[in-house]
DNA sequence: GGATGTAGTACGTAGTACGAACTATCTGGA
DNA sequence: TCCAGATAGTTCGTACTACGTACTACATCC
């Protein structure tokens, strides 16, 4: 794994701060994850519960469909959505169309909970690209999105998924 | 906390596949999470150990040194390399300058691991950027170089720590 | 109606993180 | 030289997380 700072390859001057692809994408994940951690700690909660939460805000889906999402085992799942619900912010219901089936839906501490986390996080991980420019700023995002799109093309899932 | 992807803010056109930078950063995170979380799994390690070893290829730092590095409380610190030690590509040594302190090392097998693991996370890492030509290739290593350079400010650690 | 597949849970095991409380060692000032 | 205060690190309790195996209940299809 990469931790620490190296060198740039030869053949490319390298300015201020470049760490490289791999070391800048593994640090930069690190700080993202970090304030993500911060601001759930804030909340009394762990990352994969405000996680859980987020996908929560807009669908309603079966064990099945949250493990898919979360990219857990089942049995993961089972758990966080166990702890959740006995924190509150997080229910289960029988599904009316399959017998063996349970829909998770956010309660009302949890929507409302979430819609906060939701404002913080967008708040500090803004935060981390106040140094940039409007420009790069929306470079930096379009260059995301597209890394993103082609890692969900790699694992068979569509962005509507 | 944003895990599903919403419109972008009105007066900017907005290409396929922009999230907006809060979801860009929070989604690529968890992207290179999941990749180092499989590539160290392979090893038979978690994402934590694999950043420990990662710290330790180049500095024998003390206990206190390694918490903050890895920005863990001190008692998490000791955990972690509990377990690594038991596992073996850790070890502690007392510090000859201070009763008080330890330093922790690579053992021979633990370099070797280190070795391999950091050859497989770059190549997974930077596969990630497979579909970005080499000139945004290096415009998101300089952009995530600068989060991270002033991420670093703020918290108060040189990038020489 | 029964074999097969699916949804989800229970269990065991290992890892992780923090806060409080503790012991051992170091430092600086009286 | 001694001691109070600070520092380094560990222990303990608690809660969270993740996976693999084995299981039960329900659905589907022949």
């Amino acid at each position: 794994m990469v931790e620490t700072p190296r060198a740039a390859p030869p053949g490319r001057a390298c300015p201020a701060h470049d760490l490289g692809i791999v070391d800048g994408l593994v640090q930069l994940s690190a700080i993202v994850q970090a304030v993500l951690s911060r601001v759930t700690a804030g909340a009394d909660l762990s990352v994969q519960q405000g996680r859980l939460l987020s996908i929560l805000r807009d669908r309603e889906p079966s064990m099945a469909q949250l493990a898919r999402l979360l990219d857990l085992d089942k049995s993961s799942t089972t758990g966080l959505v166990d702890r959740a619900t006995q924190r509150g912010p997080v229910r289960r219901f029988a599904d009316p169309e399959d017998g063996r089936s349970f829909r998770v839906v956010l309660t009302d501490d949890g929507r409302r909970l979430t819609e906060v986390l939701g404002n913080e996080v967008a708040r500090e991980v803004a935060a981390l690209t106040d140094g940039l420019s409007d420009t790069n700023r929306h470079r930096l995002s379009l260059l995301a999105g597209r890394v993103i799109a082609d890692a969900a093309v790699a694992r068979g899932i569509g962005l509507s998924a």
